[in-house]
DNA sequence: CTCGTAGTTTGACATTCACCGTACTACGAT
DNA sequence: ATCGTAGTACGGTGAATGTCAAACTACGAG
């Protein structure tokens, strides 16, 4: 039986056991969405602490494990770090081309956000 | 105040009103993303009672509202009937591509679900 | 050994969600 | 006018969600 030897390992669905439904409702959370955009532009394992998010520790913790249960990424310890990884290779062999379009379209949504900073909802200087 | 002159009108968001979230949690529902399916592969609008869904009334109702709120879907009344269309045009234009590679998605993972009906989990023989 | 940093866990709380049953409204046919 | 069919609205329930604060665990540095 496995001794408590590696304190720190954490469990990650095997690839065939990512849901589309779970991907997709990882993915529907603002603050979710923002840490995976960031991972994907980094190419590389990020810290949690590397992220600058609105919420606090705790419920950052809360996010990445959302994201970790649905597959979306890997986490690793290192040290006192953990390292947070896309899985790119498990996901595009799943669902070819859904990371890259949602990573797109959030790309696009953003840029309409800072095309109009104020929003069609607000009055811009009509008032 | 406003007469009870029309009787049946739905509130859409308008294309710039969709966010990327609100569709991605739309379809993270197997009723919903079964619904959508449907629609895609009718490439017409559908009513609602032609689809059976394994919950009641009520709840279908509330499913179509959440797609249409999102955005994903578009709802105009025809008669008693109510029918449902794709907002395809819509959402091609915000997020290219998202809605054919989800739809893509669903497909392979109903493929593979069909592939393996006792799914790795359950004992296929070598018990 | 002690301390600080990184992150987790627990418990709480308000909100949202999926779901149901029942009562209701709109429309078309009789 | 009456009735049946399509769908909505109105509660209500149990589970999940996003959030926080506070206490806790692991690791590295001094």
């Amino acid at each position: 039986m496995t001794p408590p030897a590696s304190p720190r390992l954490l469990e990650h669905p095997a690839r065939e056991e990512i849901l589309l439904e779970s991907v997709l409702h990882a993915l529907s959370d603002a603050v979710r969405l923002r840490i995976v955009r960031e991972l994907a532009a980094a190419e590389t394992a990020l810290s949690c602490s590397h992220f600058v998010l609105p919420v606090t520790k705790s419920t950052t913790t809360h996010h990445f494990r959302v994201l970790r249960e649905a597959g979306v990424i890997r986490q690793d310890y290192q040290g006192t770090a953990k390292l947070n990884g896309l899985r790119r290779e498990d996901l595009d062999a799943l669902f070819p081309g859904l990371l890259d379009t949602v990573l797109a379209a959030a790309e696009a949504q953003s840029a309409r956000a800072e095309d109009a900073p104020a929003g069609p909802l607000t009055a811009t200087a009509s008032d």
